[in-house]
DNA sequence: AAAACGATCTACT
DNA sequence: GTAGATCGTTTTG
């Protein structure tokens, strides 16, 4: 799982804020023999979520920091796969906001920082991923940002930003901000 | 109730 | 490359 992981999208919408990140960099951690996972010693309050249904979030703090995990063995098992670092792809405005930094490459490089950038935290342990809602991992993988497209969520509800944002880049394999208007963004929107 | 512990990050060299 | 910050959670008293 966390190799399938490498190039899906992760989409967040909290705050009214959609923000969307590649997957660039995972860790799994094992339910045997893996003394560094937080189940290694049984359940407890904190790492329940891991014991619980795959394709949910276990969101934990670490340092005064969260990090988010995706569930990924049948419930009891206790395994998941930490999501350490992210490619920015959309809602870049948003995350440099939070993160209190413009450098694209302290938006969302490490498992606490794409946290902060996504406004992820401990409202959503245990969080259902495959609802669509909230936050949640695209189906397919979508290749490495290589060019550089602009678009714009000026005009264009947020709701019907999240559809733009997916068919687009799933279908021009295009690096997507929010920075500018552009012909591409309006004419996705419409259709 | 207090202390210790991190699946980390920032600031600074 | 590293010292120091940081705070939710677990462990200890």
């Amino acid at each position: 799982v966390a190799q399938a992981l490498i190039g899906k999208l992760l989409i967040s919408r909290s705050e009214n804020r959609v923000c969307v990140g590649r997957i660039v960099e995972t860790e799994a951690y094992l339910s045997q023999g893996d003394s560094a996972s937080h189940t290694y010693r049984g359940p407890s309050r904190k790492n329940a979520a891991m014991f619980g249904p795959p394709g949910h979030a276990y969101v934990y703090a670490i340092h005064a920091k969260w990090c988010f995990n995706a569930v990924t063995e049948p419930q009891e098992v206790g395994s998941a796969v930490l999501i350490r670092a992210l490619e920015p792809i959309w809602g870049i405005p948003h995350m440099e906001h939070r993160r209190s930094t413009s450098n694209p490459y302290e938006l969302t490089r490490g498992p606490a920082r794409l946290c902060q950038a996504l406004g992820i935290n401990r409202r959503l342990d245990h969080w259902d991923l495959t609802t669509g809602k909230t936050l949640w991992i695209s189906g397919e993988a979508v290749p490495p940002a290589t060019e550089q497209t602009i678009l714009t969520s000026s005009r264009i509800g947020v709701t019907s930003a999240e559809n733009l944002l997916l068919r687009y880049f799933l279908a021009n394999n295009r690096y997507v901000s929010g920075k500018r208007s552009g012909v591409a963004a309006t004419t996705t929107a419409t259709h």
